[in-house]
This record gives C-alpha cells, sequence and structure tokens, in this order.
DNA sequence: ACGTATTGTTAGGCAAATCTAAATATTTTT
DNA sequence: AAAAATATTTAGATTTGCCTAACAATACGT
C-alpha cells in the first residue's frame, strides 16, 4: 500500500499537474519556478514521487503522471479551486492571499472535514446565486465592524455570548 | 526582532497556555501528553521558547510564560477556539476532527484571511442567533446530498457553474 | 531520611526538505 | 560540429523536529 503524501509532495504533485494543463508538458524547471525551490530539490522530489508510483520520471528523462498520480493531484486541484473560490469570492480576500491559504488549507484538513466544508462551499454559493442577498450583508457587516487587515480585531469577542450579543 | 514561530512551536507555546489555564501550572510531562511527544523534544523545544523570549524556564524549574509569550498564546488558543466551533457547531464535524483541524488551520492562514475568516464566523454565528434558519437548511442540504464521510462527493460539482445550478 | 518511582535532561541519531556547488547532459547558436 | 548557454543531476551540508536510551534530579511512601 502507498504511504500517505508529505505537504511537500502533494505540492509538488499538483504543481506537475497544473503545469501540464496548462503547457501540455513539464520540465524540472518549471516546478522549481513554480514551488520556488531549486531544481536540486525537484530533482529528489521527483524521486520521490516515482517510487510511490506517482509520476512516471528517469533522469533527463519525460516527466509524466501515472493513473494514480493523475487521480490524486486532480482531486488535490479542485479542492484547491474551490478553497480559492471561497476565500476570494465569499470573504473577498485578495486572490494572491486567496491562492497561498488555499494552498495551505488543502493539507490541513482531514477527510472528513474537507468534504463537509466544500459542501458548506456550495451550499453558500447555492444561496448567493439563488438570490440570497448574504453576501452583500456580510459586506455590510465587515465595513461596520471595520476588520483591521493587520490581524485580528479583537478575538476576545468571538468567545463571549455577551461581547456578540451586546453587539447590536 | 523575534524571529517568526514554527507550527510546532506554536504548538508548544499554546499548549503551555492552555495548561496554565486548565490546572494553574505545568510540567514538561503535560505538554508532551497534550502533544503526543517525548519529553525529551519538549525540553528542546522549551529551550527554543525561552530563546525566543516567550518562556521563562530553566533546567528543573518552573515552566511560565513571558508577557510576550502570553500575548502570542492567548491570540492562537483564542484563534483555536473560534476555529474548533467553526468546525463543530457550524460544519457539524465530531469533535475531535473539529479540534484537530483547528489546530492546524491556526498555522495555514495569513493574518489578513484569519481575520476575515473569523468575521465570516462572527456573522454566521450572530445571524443563527438572530433567528436565521441557515444551520437547518444547511443540514437538509447536506443530507439530501449525501456527503460521504470518506472524501469528495464529487469535487467536479463546484467547479462546473452548470452542475450546481442543474442541481436541482 | 532512604530507596524507589517519577519526571526531566542530555547525547546521539534519523528523516524530510531544503540549499550550494560542482559535474553532467541537452539544446541552441554560430 | 564546436562552443556557449541552459537544464538537470549528484554530492554534501544544513535545519527542524522528532526519536531512543542512558543519565540526573526531584518527589513520595514507609
Amino acid at each position: 500500500m502507498r504511504t500517505d503524501l508529505s505537504e511537500a509532495q502533494e505540492d509538488y504533485l499538483e504543481s506537475i499537474y497544473d503545469i501540464i494543463l496548462e503547457k501540455g508538458g513539464v520540465r524540472a524547471k518549471d516546478i522549481a519556478e513554480r514551488l520556488q525551490v531549486k531544481s536540486s530539490s525537484v530533482t529528489v522530489a521527483l524521486r520521490g514521487l516515482r517510487d510511490e508510483g506517482l509520476v512516471n520520471y528517469e533522469p533527463y528523462g519525460v516527466i509524466s503522471l501515472t493513473d494514480t498520480g493523475q487521480e490524486e493531484a486532480r482531486r488535490l486541484s479542485e479542492t484547491h479551486h474551490v478553497f480559492r473560490r471561497f476565500f476570494a469570492e465569499v470573504l473577498g480576500v485578495e486572490p494572491d492571499a486567496a491562492d497561498e491559504t488555499a494552498c495551505r488549507l488543502e493539507h490541513a484538513m482531514a477527510p472528513e472535514v474537507l468534504a463537509r466544508f466544500l459542501e458548506f462551499v456550495k451550499f453558500m454559493t447555492l444561496a448567493d446565486e439563488r438570490g440570497s442577498d448574504w453576501k452583500n450583508m456580510f459586506n455590510h457587516f465587515i465595513r461596520r465592524n471595520g476588520v483591521s487587515e493587520t490581524g485580528l480585531a479583537s478575538p476576545a469577542d468571538y468567545m463571549s455570548r455577551t461581547a456578540v450579543t451586546a453587539e447590536e
């Protein structure tokens, strides 16, 4: 049985998948650029993924995904896209930060939580499409409360029910 | 200036904070148990946090938080609680999985995203308290769609607008 | 207060993921 | 086709965070 992928390995796998979709093929250099690492690190990573049976690779050869790798990568990539959409469109976070965060969340959620979270995003999106006004309401809510860009406005607020209910 | 904490260091710091709140004091062993590591690892971590000026510590001595450490730990701990509440109460995830996920998300979000996400949780919570029926609707939505416990039902659904709008 | 049990520390090691520098292979240019 | 430029791999080092095993300090029961 295949051992679980590390976060780094998942990032490599996803990059390979994305780059192949974008450009029809992938070289070690592309991966290095995408992930902001040296190409020597890519070589090591490719060996690892090859050993896990996820990529076809031999020194100086063409890099491609195996069927298993393709499947795994697709799952990662799509999860990534959903998260990015949530952060960008729902929360209104800057695209770059949204992407960055999506990239990290992929690895931080147990499958059970991931599944429910995705359902939630779907639910909220659907509600929006059907005319619910929650996006506007949320934006007003944020403006009214003046979220600071630099961190938490006041975390204590979320903790005490009295603070929350006293708010209006 | 202090260097950024690693995820592991943040976990140690937060544990120390929580345990002190719970029991009025903390021993290396408590931390080891909480984080499921060996106490030798705790010793090393404590040295690191001491060097960062976040905990007061000397071999065989009492462990406590400095002012800076206290502040940092409080921020982490409260963020953690908000996340856990979101996953447990909003998404309806099992308490253990909710906690586990919260623990990991703390480290995965840029401050800007974190701030907005917390606002969002606040917003949804407040809506619920004021009589919005979204929690029930979401539960019905999930039941209707039959979320699998083992992973994604079908990620492609989230990606194509046609699939989403065609759903009902 | 003495010995045992518990707790904490040190020392040494391992694995993952990265880097730099040097060597090798491939591609492009002239 | 030879030289130059580019891409890739290898080799060796570093860092982080964890481990085990052996040692040291503290606490507890009688």
